[in-house]
Order: structure tokens, then sequence, then C-alpha cells
DNA sequence: CCTTGACCTTCCAGTGACTGGAACCCCTAT
DNA sequence: ATAGGGGTTCCAGTCACTGGAAGGTCAAGG
């Protein structure tokens, strides 16, 4: 199968699939064309691949679980282990967010938003001291 | 001041003070042994750049917030506008991320994590269709 | 006066995960 | 023969820094 239809099958564009076989994530064999020419192996591979990403395991972390994936003989802890740590990122990066929302919103709110100069998202931002613990 | 004094008040490593000049965001004159010699405005507009920053602003916001900050003639509904349309953004991304959280979660919570090989998390990245939808 | 160590300088390269674009080749249909 | 829609490689750019090398400067202590 070439490429375009593969990037079809598996939700990648093409140029993603290249950059995947440039990092070795997979390795399609070529036809006598030259062309790239990807089995159903590899096709799931690309869609495991592109599932892990929208969960956003990192590329390593994706290239770890193919491995594990492929590896019969592996334990599922192992697998547990680096999904807990990706969540455990994804929990600090939401509490991280969460906070910028408040203090942003809280900010946006108090602003009136009219022709005048006065505004409180400036101030915050001019105070390093004022009105910063506490939202 | 020097480069390192001025790092500490403003709350950002020398790197990226340095870094800030090279695109534009401060000018700090030159003292005759080549140093920087920050002035009082320069430490705070690099501690406004600092906190704007952690309010998650792009570079190119914050160079516009800057600029707005210093126009005194500025109307309170231009930094209101960038304000929000950041904020949508942050919503946007909050709501990806526990879309994320909430998927992984669930895997987490199903995969015993043992030194068997049956993973959840393994055959959800495996199986494109199955389990997608609706969690 | 010399040295030590902490500071400063510039410049180059790397990060993560792609993405855009140029220049070129190949295949199929008309 | 040609037109189009594929495919190929390679290089550069994204974003906001960050690390490191190679070298200049300054204040304090011996």
């Amino acid at each position: 199968m070439n490429i375009g239809d593969v990037a079809d099958r598996a939700g990648l564009p093409p140029k993603t699939i290249r950059y995947y076989e440039d990092i070795g994530l997979v390795t399609p064999h070529r036809g006598a064309n030259g062309y790239r020419a990807f089995t159903e192996t590899d096709v799931h591979k690309l869609a495991f691949l592109a599932r892990a990403r929208t969960l956003g395991f990192t590329i390593e972390d994706c290239r770890t679980l193919l491995a594990l994936y492929e590896d019969e003989s592996r334990a599922s802890a192992e697998v547990k282990h680096i999904a807990e740590e990706h969540l455990a990122q994804i929990d600090e990066k939401l509490r991280q967010l969460q906070q910028m929302r408040d203090t942003l919103a809280h900010l946006v709110h108090a602003c009136h938003g009219d022709d005048r100069p006065d505004c409180p998202i400036l101030s915050d931002l001019a105070n390093t001291e004022a009105g910063r613990s506490g939202r």
C-alpha cells in the first residue's frame, strides 16, 4: 500500500508517517519504484501510534509501548507504569492550566473592555507583588 | 544593574533575558565593559514579561501587551480582547487534556498491572475502533 | 602583582514533534 | 504526448528557550 492510503487508514498525515520512519518507529519496505510499500502490520502499528499520540504519550513512550505491544511476554505492570506516569504529568499540567485559567478569567471579568485605558489586566501584569496569592 | 541581579529581581534566568533582548522585548544599554546595564524600567518590563508568561501568553502576545502597557492612550478593550482569546485557547486545551485524562484514567484503572501480559491499555491502543467513543 | 572564582560576553546547537516548501521522479488516463 | 496526482528527498522553520564552549572582566585575598 502507498503512503497516501496508509495515511487515510491510520489517520496520520504522510509527512508524519515519513517522520516516524525516520526515527525508526516503522520500517516499511520499498517497491521497485522507490515508493514505500506498507503491509497491514505497518498500518496497524501506525494506527496504534496515532491513538497513543492522541492520548498524549510522547514519541519515546510510544516507542516503548509499541515494543511492549509486540512483546508477548510483557508484564502489564510495565505498561501500567508508563501510563500512570503520563497520567500524573497530565494531572500536573491540568492543575497549572486550571490555575492560569482562574487567574485569567478573574482578570478578564474585572476589565470593562471599553475605549478607556484603565485595565486591571495590565495592572496585574505590572504589579509583580499585588494580587498574586490567593487567586 | 547587571544581568544576574536583574534575573533575581525579575524572576527570569539570565539566558532568557538575553533572549528577550535578542527578539527586541527589552533594549538595555551597555556599560564600558560591554556588560548590559539595566535600568529600573527594564527590570519592571522584565517582571511584566515574566508575569505574562506565567499566565501563558505567547511571546507575541507579550510584545503587544507590553506595547499597550506603555501606550497611555490604549483602549482596555484591546487588552481584554487578547486576554479573552487566550482564555478561550486555554479552555480548549483544558477540554482536550481533561478528555485525555478521563480516557487514560479509565484505562489505568482497568489494567491489573501484574506480571501477566494481558493489558487493556495496549488493547485500546491496538483497536482503533473499539472503546473510543463514550469514554 | 597575581590568582582565584564568580560573573559577564557571544555564538552555536539542541529540544519535540512535526510541518511547509522546493525540486524532482513515477504512474495512469486521455 | 501530456496533464494530473501521486510519490521521493532534503532543508528550513516552528516555539521559547536551554546547554555548553570559549573567552573577557571584576573584586577580594595572599
